[in-house]
DNA sequence: CAGTGAGCGAGCTTCCGCTTGACTT
């Protein structure tokens, strides 16, 4: 039997060390935290400020086992992580296991290295309540508001909804940005460029320039092109300037959420899981983190293969410092356990996430690039407009070897920067080939992505590395935001030349604005933001998480009470739900009044539903019932006009009768449908419910029963009924109710397998 | 899985931050 027990959060973790400490000591994890408040109701007695924790149910069994081992250990050592949350975690894990505070060792570490194992054991010291008090408060707070936000939604808008201090500043920023974007004024403006002709070393070389100024009017831009074509133009001065570029810090969970959506394509969770096998493998160190620091273990072993790759010159040991509010640096970066594995066994996704960590990690230890930027500058008899043009060489590329970060605009910017210039000396005379003046529109801000949210969440001190991806998916999951479908707008521009004095134009196409898999707000975040910011600002304030940081970071020091805090932000809160439940509204929020029903004379309005925005005519308290019609998420709530809602009422309708049936074409949950013999067919895109014709919806119905026919391949009768199957992945197998995947190898021969080949995949499936 | 949406009222929903499994055609 051992005589220690230690305790980490993370099963990964809890190997390795005990690999470090000997057969005296046994680690076990705790699996983050043990308890939590009640999972029902608020569990705070606001009198007193008393949390009520209980064990979930899912960890008794682990808790159990945790304090058997506790009570027959001489000493227990608590390693949970350095940060509020692992200090909150350790003084649960005493109040369970009936631990005694004053005596029970409490370590940490920030690297997982032996050295810093054993130092750690060698200074332990006691439970930090100021911390822990500090966690509660944190967890408290969150409760409350989540807890008491939530209900008012799901009386002023619609059931199920939630909101809290994370997600619905998240929401905000995705409403506020689409917001920006439609007011955005799409200005015109003109911007020149000639295209010079100079002699380089004896050779004719093109050089294309920009003017320093760019026109509002087309006439402008005309005037200045036939009066410059035929213009003295002189190098007026050039300019070299040595640039050094550094490389980016190491990756925190964050920067590599954004690197690895923007070069690999993940999303935010895709990233998470990759990640998660990684480390779980042993391939790099703990992926939810805000540290950009390298253990000195790590940073050796960079040098060392730096200098082995690409030499002595190109090595540079550096520290990084964190920049991003309210981080509590309990672990490394993300890096690579060990530098010698430049590549590692494992899935095709797993090894491309991998050599992106070692790359960024390696290049940090690099040395800077120089670079050496020429700008040249043109003048012209004609006026004192300058023509510019500038370009970069690489005279030592130090970390690019390796790795260079992208940013989210790549694709547009970029493309010109490491072009060399010609060889030119002041006084220099050019001859201009051509002169054009290109039509642009100043661009809106962009949308939101995952990794982009993330990146401002973060610059904002909201969320912690471990609630990323999940923030993501719940402002998805609650359908506040969606991502976007929006497609490309084709857009025209003129470009136009003047040669030999002569002016013609062309007019070019663009796509502009494709913001596929963007966040967009739909109309139930819309009308939960605004409703939120009006009534509760101060929750919603961008700043909101930062000011009670410096709260908690108080109470943490021992200057101020968790009770005291919390009670004093509740004495402003609960007021502001009590005014909000209590106003009676006559309208839900985002209600809509549009204007009367011709045919019936009743009101038309648009609101949020039990299920969704939906359309209605009539009101409640009229003695018929009123009409509702789904509205469809092409359409927004709040801008969808009266025709486009009477259009909607134009459904179902029964478009003629087919074999003596009636067809009719409807919209449900699932959008339009066609529906005929009572069975229901989901309408193509490309038609539409209002306009679609008899013959149309005929091909619909018939395609569909062909699809049908082939879905069967084999069906064997009896007892034991199995069916096979054409799905979207290929053939698969049914039996009783359930589903078996068929082996790739069988997809070919799936109509020729016999019953006892089939009930031999079922039985091999269910033993797994 | 598809024509949902009155009113009545019971009973349900919900937060953030720490961790992985158990699920999958």
């Amino acid at each position: 039997m051992s005589k220690n027990l230690v305790i980490v959060e993370s099963p990964a973790k809890a190997k390795t060390i005990e690999k470090f400490l000997g057969k005296d000591y046994k680690v076990m994890s705790s699996y983050g935290h043990i308890r939590d408040l009640k999972k029902r109701n608020i569990s705070i007695d606001m009198q007193n400020l008393e949390p009520e924790y209980e064990v979930p149910t899912e960890k008794r069994k682990m808790v159990d086992d945790l304090k058997e081992q506790a009570e027959k250990a001489e000493s227990v050592w608590l390693a949970s992580d350095e940060d509020r949350e692992g200090e909150a975690i350790s003084w649960h894990l005493c109040e369970v296991l009936g631990l005694d505070e004053d005596k029970t060792n409490r370590i940490v570490f920030h690297e997982i290295t032996k050295n810093a194992i054993l130092e750690a054991i060698a200074h332990p010291r006691r439970l930090d309540m100021n911390l822990v008090n500090a966690q509660q408060a944190r967890r408290v707070l969150d409760r409350l508001v989540g807890f008491k936000l939530s209900p008012v939604l799901w009386k002023k808008v619609k059931p199920s909804l939630s909101a809290g201090r994370v997600q619905s500043v998240a929401v905000r920023l995705i409403v506020e940005r689409e917001r920006e974007i439609e007011a955005f004024a799409h200005e015109r403006y003109y911007r020149l460029n000639a295209v010079f002709k100079a002699n380089d070393n004896g050779k004719e070389v093109e050089m294309k320039a920009e003017l320093d100024t760019r026109f509002k009017m087309r006439a402008e831009a005309q005037d200045f092109l036939l009066r410059h074509e035929y213009a003295d133009h002189t190098v007026e001065n050039l300019v070299k300037k040595p640039l050094t570029r550094m490389p980016a810090p190491p990756f925190t969970t964050s920067t590599l959420q954004q690197e690895a959506a923007r070069k690999l394509g993940l999303t935010v969770s895709q990233t998470m899981a990759l990640a998660q096998r990684l480390y779980e493998n042993g391939f790099i160190t703990y992926m939810r983190t805000d540290s950009v620091n390298l253990s000195n273990f790590c940073k050796s072993a960079c040098q060392e293969t730096i200098k082995k790759l690409y030499g002595e010159k190109y090595s540079s040991q550096r520290d990084y410092k964190t920049h991003s509010k309210g981080a509590q640096e309990a672990h490394e970066a993300i890096r690579p356990t060990d530098m010698a594995n430049q590549s590692i066994v494992a899935t095709a996704q797993e090894k491309r996430l991998y050599e992106l960590i070692w790359k960024r990690t390696l290049a940090s230890q690099m040395a800077n690039a120089e670079v050496e930027k020429t700008t040249i500058t043109i003048k012209t008899s004609a006026s004192s407009h300058l023509f510019t043009v500038s370009g970069e060489t690489v005279t030592f590329d130090g970390f690019l070897k390796v790795y260079r970060e992208s940013t989210d605009d790549d694709e547009v910017k970029g493309k010109d920067k490491s072009k060399t210039l010609p060889n030119l000396q002041i006084g220099d005379e050019l001859l201009c080939k051509e002169m054009t003046s290109t039509e642009r529109t100043a661009q809106p801000p962009a949308r939101y992505s995952e990794a982009s949210l993330v990146h401002k969440l973060e610059e904002l001190g909201i969320g912690r590395p471990s609630t990323y991806a999940p923030t993501i998916s719940t402002i998805q999951q609650r359908q506040y935001v969606q991502k976007g479908e929006k497609k490309a707008d084709e857009r025209s521009y003129i470009v136009e030349t003047v040669k030999n004095g002569k002016l013609s134009y062309k007019t070019k196409h663009e796509l502009v604005a494709g913001d596929k898999g963007k966040l967009l707000p739909t109309d139930v975040g819309i009308v939960v933001n605004d409703y939120l910011v009006e009534n509760f600002p101060v929750i919603l304030d961008y700043n909101f998480t930062a000011n009670v940081e410096q709260e908690f970071d108080s109470i943490a020091s021992g200057k101020a009470k968790w009770t005291a805090i919390i009670s004093d932000f509740y004495k402003e809160f609960e007021p502001m739900v009590d005014a909000a439940i209590t106003t009676h509204t006559v309208h839900k929020a985002g209600e809509r009044v549009l204007g009367t029903d011709p045919a019936s004379g009743k009101p038309v309005s648009v609101k949020i539903g039990r299920f969704g925005p939906v359309a209605q005519i009539g009101s409640a308290d009229d003695e018929e019932k009123p009409r509702f019609a789904h509205i469809p998420s092409e359409k927004n709530l709040s801008t969808i006009t009266l025709e486009e809602t009477l259009d909607l009422f134009r459904l179902p309708r029964i478009i003629g009768e087919y074999e003596g049936q009636e067809v009719t074409i409807g919209t449900g949950r699932f959008g339009p449908y066609v529906l005929y013999d009572k069975k229901f067919t989901s309408l193509p895109k490309e038609f539409d419910p209002l306009t679609i014709t008899l013959e149309e919806a005929m091909k619909v119905i018939e395609d569909k029963r062909k699809q049908e026919e082939q879905k069967h391949i084999k069906i064997f009768d009896g007892e034991d009924k199995i069916e096979i199957l054409n799905g979207r992945y290929g053939p698969y197998i049914v039996y009783g109710g359930k589903n078996y995947r068929m082996p790739k190898n069988l997809h070919e021969k799936a109509a020729e397998l016999t019953y006892e080949e089939c009930m031999k995949i079922v039985n091999s499936a269910k033993k797994k």
